[in-house]
DNA sequence: TCTTGTTTGTTCAGCCATTGAACTTATAGG
DNA sequence: CCTATAAGTTCAATGGCTGAACAAACAAGA
């Protein structure tokens, strides 16, 4: 998603010194839990205090962050004035295509998500262009909603539940797509110049549960009708040679267990999806599977539970073998599994610290999803936001300092 | 094993503007395919000549890189004087100590391997004391050795098979080793100044792979009497949170297949370790189980095929879930498995095509490692000029220009 | 042999970002 | 009201890169 990360092997000017110094700032502005004063940022970042100021003004004037109104914090002293995200200017966009929803929201540059529309559309009754149409007419309600609210949007980048790569869906299973081009600008309808992008659903929750939640390392798994994953690897998400990365879904629990639709057997979709929780439940078909889960859980249902066991057996297995190749300390479970959690861990820890083989020394933690089911919508508005914020000198150069 | 990686959170002053370029003109000259001359280094980094001359004269008199005797290579114009990595200088230690042999070797900063020296010692008649002692002999004799040739060994690295964590051993199950303290200098005998480090077999082969065969993304796995691996992304060793990532030796093939002694049930070393082939070929136990099976599959031998088979086969499986979760294009099989490879590719191939999700948009690839059974002990070798060649200004700063 | 054209490598003034110290501003406490 | 303390700004100095001019080394042609 970031348009082009910095390489190593980039010649180094001047200006990419401030470039970096520019980032560097942003960052503590944007991690600190408290608005620091340049002073404070100065002591924790090792600038000096005269470069902090000049960079925290050249931020100030492209319009990322914000000065406090100074109040008298502690002690003596002169005191200083916070810093802070600007609550206004560029903002990120953030869409959804699901099976049977679209999803629109925007996240300031402070992470607080400004506004968020869901609406219920079943994209297996509509061609792709039906359904960009559909974004777009969302997208423009959110855009108007948000410069309402004193933001810009800077990009959008849209969620979807399949392989993405370069211009083109591969293939997305539970759509019925196969190798639909990315959609443009145009596509969404209105002549709108917003950049757009186009990432796996997955990926886009990991990236955004690692904002909401400050985790460095971390694996998160997605149960809903199929099984996402995605891997973040020291605060970056890893996406692999091609983006792909994080398939977790078909991984082999039983090189002899059942077909799976991919065309190989044993896949661990066909032990902890939704539909083999479904049936090995005993729950009807084409119902709220998940209400009716977090039901019989609730309620003690013995085929419920032995279902719930039987699938957190499988992640088990599954992230065990991800735990031992990856040496990753914590597992994020969401989509549905976020509300299921209390009935898959006591069996994915089990598993865990069966066949990890640093489980002793260093046991994987196993957590629920802070963000839930919004955590791909909120991942992808965040993921426009965080390429700004990760290289302010980008979008500064692009977007000129706006008028005063 | 880099002892302190630049970190992003580092702030940037004029002189890591120049620690930047420093590495970015030795990593040019060290990556070319034919000695660059300053001009052509100038070039292929979008640096200015003038600034390329003086890093260059830099590095020249920290004894990193050394001039050619102007050759007139082609066409018109002053000849360019091709830079080269120095040939004497710094060098790296690599050591190996393996259930039964010692291993020492030195590379110089072109990468070469400039002393080897390989002792039989069954590490499991002695005391970890005494195999650093009789380690120490060895890096003794190799100090000497290449200090003839005008090397002075910058640091060592020691190749294990167990997993390192902190200053302690955790395990080498192999060697027998629990809790083992790793050695200093004066553990292995003579008063060396030698900044020592440890570390896994399988990652440090892996190193010694990607610097051999330039690959920039793969996985590697190598099969001895354990199964051990390691995972380069992006030209860089990933370590994982302790730096044991790239067990794939216990991942799950089947939950429910043999017991482990690992304590898990169904890893890959149950399937495809050393024994575990020896004892589906029916071949003897205690002989030479390598060169059995390649006898073996050479006269047709049908036990042998069907163990190498069957081995393949779950290689095969565990190999398609790490692509599944890495998206990774390469895995190169070391160890034994170099000279098996002939007869497990098929089935690692067949179970790749089958169990990865994008195997029919990109393939992944299998092929034999480079350096084969030297890859652990080149590749600790290589750990150490591997830092000094990504961060030069660190060695200049600590070692001053040598007397010229 | 001499001249011309081409490429390499060096020199040097200019530029730019950071530094460190001095200075100004703003507060608390006596 | 004065002093101590900390925040923020100003400014000369420093270090590293750039660009242009220049010197050096060679090929090709006259």
């Amino acid at each position: 998603m970031p348009p082009r990360p910095p390489r190593r092997d980039d010649p180094v000017r001047q200006r990419s010194l401030r470039d970096h110094n520019l980032a560097l700032v942003l960052r503590h502005v944007t991690a600190a839990n408290r608005p620091p004063s340049r002073a404070e940022i100065a002591a924790a970042s090792g600038l000096t205090r005269a470069t902090v100021s000049t960079i925290v003004d050249e931020l100030i004037a492209g319009g990322l962050v914000a000065e406090l109104e100074p109040v008298s914090r502690s002690g003596v002293g002169r005191p200083g004035t916070g810093i802070v995200p600007a609550g206004t200017g560029p903002a990120g966009l953030g869409m959804e295509v699901n099976v049977d929803y679209l999803a629109v929201c925007a996240v300031d540059l402070t992470g607080a998500v400004r506004h968020r529309q869901v609406r219920r559309l079943d994209q297996r009754e509509h061609s792709p262009a039906q359904t960009w149409q559909a974004l777009g007419e969302l997208a423009d309600q959110a855009v108007a909603a948000v410069a309402a609210q004193g933001l810009v949007p800077a990009g959008g980048v849209i969620a979807v539940p399949g392989l993405v790569e370069g211009d083109t869906i591969r293939i997305a299973p539970n759509l019925g797509w196969q190798q639909v081009a990315l959609p443009r600008p145009e596509d969404l309808g209105g002549p709108r110049d917003l950049p757009l992008d186009v990432a796996n659903e997955a990926t886009l929750a990991a990236l955004g549960e690692r904002h909401a939640t400050g985790l460095r390392s971390f694996l998160y798994v997605s149960g809903e009708i199929g099984i996402g994953g995605g891997i973040v690897l020291d605060g970056e998400l890893f996406g692999g040679s091609h983006g792909w990365a994080g398939e977790i879904g078909h991984v082999t629990i039983d090189p002899q267990g059942p077909d799976c639709h991919c065309g190989s057997r044993g896949c661990l979709e066909q032990y902890a999806g939704e539909e083999a929780i479904r049936a090995a439940a005993g729950l009807r078909a084409g119902g709220a599977v998940l209400a009716d889960l977090v039901d019989g859980g609730r309620q003690g249902s013995a085929p419920v539970l032995d279902a719930l066991e039987h699938a957190g057996t499988a992640l088990g297995v599954a992230l065990s073998g991800a735990v031992n190749l990856l040496d990753i300390g914590t597992v994020v479970l969401g989509g549905h599994y976020a509300e299921l959690i209390d009935w898959l861990r006591p069996a994915i820890e089990r598993e865990l610290a069966r066949r990890v083989i640093t489980a002793r020394w260093a046991p994987a933690k196993v957590r629920a999803s802070a963000l839930g089911s919004d955590a791909a919508l909120v991942g992808a508005a965040r993921a426009v936001t965080q390429a700004i914020l990760d290289d302010p000198a980008r979008f500064l150069a692009t977007r000129p300092a706006p008028a005063v």
